[in-house]
This record gives C-alpha cells, sequence and structure tokens, in this order.
DNA sequence: CATACTGTATTAAATGTATTAATACAGTTA
DNA sequence: TAACTGTATTAATACATTTAATACAGTATG
C-alpha cells in the first residue's frame, strides 16, 4: 500500500488535484482564497465529479507545501458556500453543481458589478464597457487552447 | 482668516473634497487604496479640474481623521500614476485627463479580464457572461440618479 | 482491539502590512 | 518671520495570515 502521494500526486483509492493547483505568492490574496478559488473551479468545470472525494485536508497540504490549517480554512469555506459536504471521519465530498454553480454565478455579477460601478463613475460609457467585455471574452476564448 | 476646516470643508483659498470621500472600514482594502480611488474617480469625471489645487496632505487628512502619513502615502501613489502632479513648497495639482484617462481604462480592463476569466474556468459562457454585463450597465445607471 | 486514516479545535509564535504618532527638513508665500 | 506646502524617517501599535505543535473524536480495516 502507498500511503503516500507518488510522482502523479494520485493516492490510494482517493483522487488528487496533482499540478491543478498552483500558489501565486506574487498574488496579493491570502493562499487560502486562491485554494478556495481553484477548488470552486475544478468542481463547477466537472474536473471534481460530484459526491468523489476531496483530497484530505492533510494530504493536500502536503502537496501543496501548505499548513493543514490553511487548507481546513479553505475547506470550512467551501462547505459553507455548498461546494462540498463532510462526513465524520470519512472525509469531504464534493456535492452536488446547482447550489455552488448559483453561488459562483452571483459572485461573478457582483465583481462584475462593482467594476462597472467603478468605470461609470470614472466617466467610462456603457458602450466602452461592453467593447471591453468583448475583448475580454475573446481573449479568454483564445486562452483556453 | 480660517485656517482649520469649517463645517462645509472649504478652506481658504482651497477647495477642498468635502464628504465626497467616505472611507468604508468593512472594505478589506487598505484605507489608502480607497482614497487613491476616489480621487481618481473625482479627477476623472470632473469633479476636481485640471491645474486645480489638490487639497493638502494635512487638510485632508484633518478632513477624513486619518494621518498625513496616510494621505501621502496615497498622493505618491496618484503622481507615480499620472493623475496629479506636485510644485515643491506650492501644493499638488490636478494632471490633464489624457493620460490619468487612459490609466484608467487599461485598470478597468485588467480587473474585467480577472473576472471574464474565472467565470469562464468556472463553465460560465459568453453569452451569459454577456446578459450580466447588461444588467450590471442598468443596475449602474440607475444608481447614478 | 489496534492502527491508520478522516475532520476538527486550540494555542503559540512568526511574519508582513497598514496605520498612527512624533518629528524634522526644505521650498513657497505673504 | 510666520504659516503654509510636500517629503522623509523612525517607532509603536494593531491586525490578518500562516505555520507549528498538539489533541480529540469518528471511521475503516485487518
Amino acid at each position: 500500500m502507498a500511503y503516500k502521494n507518488d510522482a502523479t500526486g494520485i493516492t490510494e483509492g482517493r483522487e488528487v488535484t496533482n499540478g491543478m493547483i498552483l500558489i501565486d505568492y506574487k498574488d496579493r490574496r491570502p493562499i487560502y482564497e486562491q485554494v478556495i478559488e481553484k477548488l470552486q473551479q475544478m468542481i463547477l468545470c466537472g474536473a471534481l465529479e460530484p459526491h468523489s472525494p476531496m483530497p484530505s485536508v492533510r494530504n493536500l497540504a502536503m502537496e501543496l507545501s501548505l499548513n493543514p490549517n490553511t487548507i481546513q480554512r479553505a475547506y470550512q469555506a467551501l462547505e459553507h458556500t455548498g461546494y462540498i459536504y463532510t462526513i465524520k471521519g470519512k472525509g469531504s465530498f464534493v456535492s452536488e453543481l446547482s447550489a455552488a454553480a448559483d453561488n459562483k454565478r452571483r459572485e461573478i455579477e457582483g465583481e462584475l458589478q462593482k467594476s462597472i460601478d467603478k468605470a461609470m463613475l470614472s466617466g467610462i460609457t456603457a458602450d466602452e464597457l461592453r467593447q471591453m467585455v468583448e475583448r475580454c471574452i475573446t481573449a479568454s476564448e483564445r486562452e483556453k487552447l
């Protein structure tokens, strides 16, 4: 039995997120927030399937070279917002998508609202904003390759 | 002569920003960043005219109940990004709009790009994004009243 | 039952940033 | 000279983040 992760990041019976989560130490946001965001995206885009086990707190901490407390904090936030659920002693598991997806939509729309409010207050017009958004969408689609 | 601000926030010969800058202590961003953003908006929307004097570091600090160092930090950032210019011993003054406006457009578009990248990674489609943006624009226009 | 895994909780220490406070200095203006 | 400008520096304080070291309870398995 392999109790420690091997080079592929796969552990006995439990899929792990090898290489999918990269911490950016230049990012001003705290690490636990970056972990939250990456896991949310993996859940929402289907990389982690509903009811499949999340990596354990300690394993993910090892894998990312972080303290277990940091991962714990992220997991608790994910549970509070409906992305995962926990069974005592067994582990944390991916929730059904519906609730999580709605939360993410609200979160993104809130961010857009803030940016757009700032833009309007700074004298940027609605049409300018629409052009910007189209450029951003194009750039974002190009990145997906 | 009135050396201290009166109730209207107007000081001898120097327009002040009375009431236009509200610090939100629930905001996670540092105070100096909030001050920067509000002053940028006031400059870009024409509330502060080019070549008119900015409130002095010490006056604005008094008015907002902040330490002069905090205002100084904001002013130095505004100078580095072309929003204001400084004459030693005389004060700081509003710059011409062109450079500042371009910087703000780039800043806003950068924010939009980040939000839109996140949205696409979370499985939100381009058309959903366009609908969100339209709702945000409508909401933002409604707020202007 | 023992072992090794799960999540959870707690306390302490270290670090970095933001903010305030208290000064000081140089240039401008009246 | 007096009172204002911006600027610089140092110290003290506060706060959030992160790490570290434990401990406890529930689950699964041999």
